[in-house]
DNA sequence: TTGAAAGCGATACCAC
DNA sequence: GTGGTATCGCTTTCAA
């Protein structure tokens, strides 16, 4: 491998002023610069970056987290983050705990291994509290995004998700919606909880019951979802409503409704968080709650980075809560009947 | 920072005993090995990859590049790659170029920097040469996947882009098209170009008449297709359909025909290579050339370590080439009439 | 304007 | 079984 003291050798010069050339520190005659810069060409001298953090005690990248790579809300959380961490100076590093704790484990144990400057993460669930003190004892600044963890205090960037329910009730209980079930992630999810807690409100604003039978959990597995089609479908009052937890789990249910032969909206309408990216070209399209995936991770890199550089208040942690938009598809209509297929 | 020195001096022994309790070499009383385990724990040591990287002269990293994180595709390929990864006990780090020359050239250069033992990499292009040039020179071993690079002989893995294209151009001749179009990527890309060569030959071997100037290069932005779509509208013989180059070309299209009111696929058929993850939820579902996405990463990850760890022979690259299989949509339909609208 | 030496945190090699 | 020492590639500090 090509080190600063092979170019030293070659252009005739110390090591340290091949350093102060790389790093255009201290002076140096136009002479030298120009010298070292083609022997350096030359011999195609990449700096490690190794041992350049190992004396410098930073390394000049993020990390970023997420629970899906595969979810376009991520992917577009991840070009907002990479798009902020560039242009702050940062590289960007992308990883992917698959909703699963022992890989969200493994992962922060390679961040931190890796000495990285900050980690924006979204959180696998409740459990990541461990996790996340383990990155707080080892003094690595860090932002949760999307989700927050109960008993970590930290900055950090969410959705309304509150809200988001709220909205989406609302608007279903104006069509005439009376009977109206939640397919949810797991509890063990903050936002689940809070998309939970918005519903049970919004009921109670729009003098709708609240029944606990048509409150479900669901994992993001295909199987879980059809499951909770049947059991809706079989319920002694059957919704004609439902408010998936996320994307992923509206796609599931929809899927599972054609499969048995129920219309959506006809019979059964459907609203959601998040959306796809391409969400004019899924029919029906979703009735939604569209956050600022792009800002999520735009947002966060900035509260990071004021972290890091210490812009921020080292008391203080900065929660930020960003809004979310109701956009009417053609997944939701009025009630075929009032609460029975 | 909890280095191996704090923890010897805490456990009362030598940095040199700490090293090896953490790497489980040499041989080492169970005693000792407890008490420094215990220190290990309460003083919550991570140990420091680059320290470890410096003198192992190997990170145990490997580096996945690819052009666009939120291409369905390509996230797919990152969870194959991924998987694969951990099985063969690297970490996998994520990268995206964005079909973007400078930034792939930035990423390359912090992976070099960062010493990872392979990359896997999809080119955004024939100009990336001079970049894999670099690698080669720096001696890391790579692997191309998705495209290949003219002039860069290596370990790569492709899907069947000829073959692919005369299926679907044999498909829409059989349901009677008979003037057909191909709005394919830029030249530049390998995939591109072999799209193209499969569809001339396929229309030669159908005995269709070949017009260049049914033939369009688009890149993945909105108005590239908008503009794409109008002057297949407007061409003197009209195409009856049209073989889009990617997933993300038929979507482009397809949404620039609903707002110009034409019915895919009543007045247009569209036909394309790779899916969405979730197929089919977008209506019309696509006819197309499935390519085994998660493959492409395991594969790719495979002949990389192969190449790592000695197992390929050094002077023959690998080449592998990954088939594809013909999935029918709604997005295809007999020809209205002969070639005009 | 340039160079020598120390040290970042870990491991390999050689003593004991 | 365990410890000392040199070393990985680079930057910082202090001299010249």
């Amino acid at each position: 491998m090509v080190t600063i003291y092979d170019i030293a050798k070659q252009a005739d010069v110390s090591a340290m002023t091949v350093s102060r050339v790389i790093n255009n520190t201290g002076r140096i005659s136009e002479k030298t610069r120009e010298k070292v810069r083609k022997v350096m060409e030359e011999l195609n001298y990449v700096p490690n970056a190794m041992a350049r953090g190992l004396v410098l005690q930073k390394t000049g990248i993020l990390s970023l987290l997420v629970t899906d790579i595969t979810n376009p809300f991520y992917t577009t959380v991840a070009r907002g983050a990479e798009d902020a961490a560039r242009s702050l100076g940062f590289k960007l590093l992308l990883g992917n705990s698959d909703e699963d704790a022992n890989k969200e484990k493994e992962y922060i144990d390679m961040i931190l291994s890796t000495r990285v400057d900050g980690i924006l993460i979204t959180p696998a669930g409740d459990s990541s509290k461990e996790r996340l003190e383990t990155i707080v004892r080892h003094g690595t600044p860090f932002v949760t995004i999307d989700r927050d963890v109960p008993g970590i205090d930290c900055d950090n960037v969410v959705g309304d998700s509150i809200g988001g329910s709220r909205k989406l009730i609302d608007y279903l209980a104006g069509l005439g919606h009376r009977v109206i079930a939640l397919v949810g992630g797991s509890f063990d999810v903050s936002t689940a909880r809070y998309r939970y807690e918005g519903y049970r409100e919004a009921l109670a604003a729009n003098d709708l019951p609240y029944d606990e039978r048509l409150v479900l959990q669901a994992n993001y597995r295909m199987q879980d979802m059809e499951a909770a089609a049947e059991q809706l479908l079989s319920a002694s009052s059957a919704p004609t409503a439902i408010l998936a937890g996320n994307n992923m789990l509206a796609l599931g249910l929809l899927q599972s409704f054609r499969r048995r032969g129920i219309d959506v909206p006809g019979q059964m309408s459907i609203v959601t968080f998040d959306d796809f990216g391409h969400r004019d070209l899924i029919d029906p399209l979703f009735t939604t709650a569209v956050q600022p995936a792009y800002q999520f991770g735009a947002r966060g890199i900035q509260l990071l980075v004021d972290r890091i550089e210490g812009k921020s208040s080292s008391s203080t942690p900065q929660q930020c809560m960003l809004p979310n938009s109701l956009v009417i598809g053609s997944s939701t209509g009025v009630p075929r009947s009032n609460g029975t297929l």
